[in-house]
DNA sequence: CACCCAATGAAACTAAGTTTCATGCGGGAC
DNA sequence: GTCCCGCATGAAACTTAGTTTCATTGGGTG
């Protein structure tokens, strides 16, 4: 017979879905895929992973995204990667819906996916750790964004595996956005304010009469590049609509 | 012999520390606590639960202090109810560090105990998201600040296992208390701007300025009580000593 | 053809976790 | 005291994941 992987993970699928996860044992996978329990074991080593066969591919596929990215600041690069893992499940299409629901019904597979979760975690955690002053806050921050990125993309993915989310481009971008916003004044070192206008009072106006009072204060849209000397600025709008 | 929980869970430590977690066998820990292996199984359910012995009292604890909460905001009960956690791990001392040393050394320990906080987390999760407007955003929100809360519990934790944190308490103040100003402008309504000022103008000539030029913008040290009306503010200090 | 090496298969083995049943023990009820 | 009941324990068989070891095969190379 000799089965590629793919012959293998689709006889697995096929198994789970009719079966059950639990009710199937790799024996049965096996056979199903016409190889034998040892080639099996040989070429997932787990029956857990047969479910997620290309995390570590695409784990490695963030990293090097991480290590080659040209962003203009940490988070921005980490912003960036995490959409490859996004886009990746999106481009699997029912796989990935089935996947879910395996996920949904097992603990043990739910388990498994919180560790792979961890994992591009570590990844964030590292990179930003890395372009960090090495302090206890720089180390903090780094943390508690890689947290925040990840569980921004859950969100979205878990949204579009539902059926939730109608065009996860526009979602992911949005929720990424939102985290960014939420931690960019970290990666700026001068003073930073965030203030609140009233209604009424555009965001127009509070840019002018910074501009016009705070020589020098910018208010801007882009994010500042990493490790300015305080000049540079960035505009934050709220969550609400 | 009828060892109660405590000398079981003695003796499985006890054992792992000389003979590693791996080449301890369930039938060493029921021998070395003098009960048979029928009993542990009864008693934890698998080898691995009786590293954590207590995480579900524990995660109870803390469920019962979100619901009987009396902060003036969901984040706050949440991030109150997570100091429960560091300081159990912290009273537990060596006993905590010992765990540390083996979820360090056995990545299937150190699985489960990622699992242990993904519970957490969704707790946390579940209450913010209860107590946000049920849009995306407050989804999003809830999602995210769920889990910067478990990532900056984390890290003071792992840093007070590794010996590296001399004061828990101040520390875990400190990390929260960034977390909570990182988020408290989400929970205001109006726009909302985040402005860097060179070096050289002081925090305070903002705000005279603000203040001057757009009626009705505040610029204030406290953080907005929830769900205010867009006429409150916050300052956020960044992130540098 | 002879050789080699890499992939496969077969089978034994270990250990976790489940299930089933037997045993014993304490505490009432009479 | 004795009978009985419930409950915790123990014993042992069983299932299955995962490992290890060894034999086989088959395809490419000199």
């Amino acid at each position: 017979m000799a089965a590629g992987r793919e012959e293998i993970v689709d006889a697995a699928f096929r198994l789970f879905a009719t079966r059950g996860y639990d009710a199937t044992a790799v024996d049965d996978i096996a056979t199903g895929a016409g190889i034998s329990r040892s080639t099996f074991f040989r070429s997932f080593g787990s029956k857990e992973a047969v479910i997620f066969p290309d995390h570590d591919t695409l784990l490695g596929r963030v990293s090097e995204r991480l290590r080659t990215s040209h962003a203009n600041s940490a988070l921005s690069a980490v912003v960036d990667a995490v959409k490859i893992v996004l886009f990746h499940y999106v481009a699997e299409g029912d796989r990935a819906r089935e996947r879910y629901r395996l996920t949904s019904a097992v603990p043990a597979l739910r388990e498994r996916e919180l560790v792979s979760g961890a994992r591009y975690q570590q990844l964030f955690r590292r990179h930003l750790s890395q372009w960090g002053d090495g302090s206890d806050d720089s180390e903090l921050r780094a943390e508690v964004s890689a947290a925040a990125v990840v569980a921004a993309h859950n969100r979205v993915l878990r949204r579009w595996l539902r059926g939730e989310c109608t065009d996860p481009h526009e979602e992911i971008e949005r929720a990424l956005a939102v985290v960014q916003h939420t931690f960019v004044h970290e990666a700026v070192d001068g003073p930073a304010a965030l203030v609140v206008v009233p209604e009424g009072v555009s965001m127009r106006m509070v840019e002018a009469a910074l501009r016009q009072v705070v020589e020098g204060a910018l208010v801007a849209d882009s994010p500042p590049s990493r490790r300015r000397r305080g000049s540079s600025g960035d505009r934050v709008t709220p969550s609400s609509q």
